[in-house]
RNA sequence: GGCGGCGUAGCCAAGUGGUAAGGCGACGGCCUGCAAAGCCGUGAAUCCGGGGUUCGAAUCCCCGCGCCGCCUCCA
């Protein structure tokens, strides 16, 4: 016999028949965009998933906004991967559109110079922000034929027509559209951005497959030459002609950011569901916007802080993406410069952290350690399962070095405890990325300008251990006085 | 005007029905020769505001307010 506080009518609110699954905590949820809904992944193939990401255009060095984006793709793809999966993990590269031919105009290049150039800073910003490399970067001018493929496709299946040697999409025959953005095509006001006049679409809802090119660009030599005249692929066909080629004709997830969800993502899924008739990917994921002074980080808003700012003013890439990881991926970040030393400070806390429990002495075991560390291994895969839950596992790692401290900087420990600690923070690290385990210094050298310290300490020449100390951290080594002993670390390099 | 998102201490931020994590900073104390790191203590009568549902709401519903994004060949 059971007594419910109210006598169980909540409990008769609902059907008694339905119960909902609760979620168990080895299941990883995501947040679908598509359902709006936290919803259990699962692979479409064993084993096996398959990721797209909207890459760069390359007309300029990118900001911090596009990075978030990749950096949100990198957590998943190695959330996945430690969940035993293997990634394949394509992002485009879009080296051929209005922005990429304004750039090489604007800068009299080569356009093929001018992208390729570009290409390698970005592969740069993201190694320095410890991104993987994806498994494909294809890139738009290398896959014209692919698109006018997909085009020709359309055209015979009366979903798109030509005007004027352009081809359009014809968002009429396709009765869900709208689906994944929310948007409603009869309340939207057509024509509030663009000058209707200037199109010949049947509706202003149809978007470009392929634009007919300018005169300035057919001097130039940049379009196709196809049945319907000299073209130029648009922008939605890209990115789908290259996932479905990449990824198949549905794939699992595509990750990508809130401001391109309309028209951008809704016209993807139109073009992949007009041609096959099925969803391009099960899973929408959507990270949100960078903020600067609570507007949108973006090139037009002149706020852009680009990484080679950030590396300038002395910062690492693992500073940086700590920086962004503090904040969840569905919500925005804002950019401050006050923001980001706080971080740098709260990472350095944890990074010394680090080199002391490697350093640590040996000790007796302790229950609380062994459930401080349990408490540690449980809530990082608790949190990433529900819905890559980052902040959460930082908050996870700081409770966890309070707990342990005393441990490692006096009372000692147990060398497999120890060697447990390191491999679960490494494992968090996996993911991650921002830490790293100070080596206690062993160099001669060091030693010794420590052990001078230590007897000008004793001698009472402060003057001298102060400027012994100071001339350690020039040097790159940090020293830690603690109740065991002074100890000296080698500061990560970068 | 439409659609969507966000609003939690000085700042950053987790928490989506069970009585407000964590970080940075500040202040007081301990430790230290001094620092750094650490430790102890001090902080939200309360989660933008107002109603409602509930035994119970930051969490659900309704109405407002503020900020942000998108609104069709800009990415």
């Amino acid at each position: 016999m059971v007594i419910f506080p109210d006598g169980g009518e909540r409990y008769l609110s609902t059907p008694l028949w339905v119960f909902p699954e609760p979620p168990r905590r080895e299941d990883f949820r995501i947040t679908n965009t598509l359902t709006g809904k936290k919803e259990i992944f699962e692979s479409l193939e064993p084993g096996k998933v398959r990721i797209y990401t909207c890459g760069p255009t390359l007309n300029r060095r990118p900001h911090l906004g596009l990075y978030r984006r990749m950096l949100t793709a990198d957590i998943l793809r190695r959330w996945l991967e430690a969940r035993g999966l293997e990634v394949t993990h394509v992002v485009n590269l879009t080296d051929f559109d209005d922005k990429t031919l304004a750039a090489a105009e604007a800068f009299g290049r080569p356009l093929k110079e001018l992208t390729e150039e570009l290409a390698r800073e970005f592969f740069e910003d993201l190694a320095f922000l410890r991104i993987r490399p994806a498994t494909h970067y294809p890139r738009v001018s290398e896959h014209l034929e692919e698109m006018l493929s997909l085009t020709r496709k359309l055209l015979q299946k009366g979903l798109a027509y030509e005007r004027y040697s352009s081809v359009y999409f014809d968002v009429s025959k396709l009765p869900d559209y709208g689906r994944l953005s929310g948007v409603d095509l009869a309340s939207l006001r057509a024509g509030a951005t663009v000058d209707l006049d200037e199109y010949e679409k049947d509706s202003p809802a149809d978007f470009t497959l392929f634009k007919r090119v300018t005169i300035q660009e057919l001097k130039q030599g940049y379009f196709v030459d196809t049945e319907w005249g000299k073209v130029r692929p648009g922008w939605h066909i890209q990115c789908a002609a290259l996932a479905m080629k990449y990824l198949g004709e549905t794939f699992d997830i595509h990750t990508s950011g809130t401001d391109l969800l309309f028209p951008h993502h809704e016209n993807e899924r139109a073009i992949a569901r007009a041609l096959t008739g099925k969803e391009l990917c099960r899973y929408w994921l959507h990270s949100a916007l960078v903020l600067v002074e609570g507007r949108k980080m973006s090139v037009s808003a002149g706020n852009e802080v680009t990484l080679a700012e950030l590396r300038a003013a002395g910062y690492t890439g693992r500073e940086i993406r700590f920086f962004m990881l503090r904040t969840h991926y569905r919500k925005p970040l804002n950019f401050s410069w006050k923001a980001l030393s706080e971080a740098r400070r709260a990472l350095s806390n944890l990074i010394l952290f680090c080199g002391l429990l490697k350093a640590a002495p040996e000790g007796p075991s302790s229950e609380e350690a062994e459930e401080a560390l349990r408490a540690l291994r449980e809530g990082f895969e608790a949190a990433m399962n529900d819905d890559l839950n980052v902040p959460q596992v930082l908050a996870e790692l700081f409770r966890f070095s309070r707990r342990w401290y005393p441990l490692v900087v006096e009372k000692g420990l147990p060398p497999r405890l120890k060697e447990e600690a390191l491999s679960t923070l490494e494992d968090v690290n996996r993911i991650l990325e921002v830490l790293v385990f100070p080596e206690e210094a062993r160099g001669e050298e060091i030693l010794e300008l420590l052990s001078k310290r230590e007897a000008a300490r004793r001698a009472g020449d402060y003057g001298t251990a102060d400027r012994l100390r100071e001339e350690l951290r020039r040097r790159g080594f940090l020293v830690v006085d603690t109740p065991r002993g002074s100890r000296v670390f080698r500061l990560p390099d970068e």
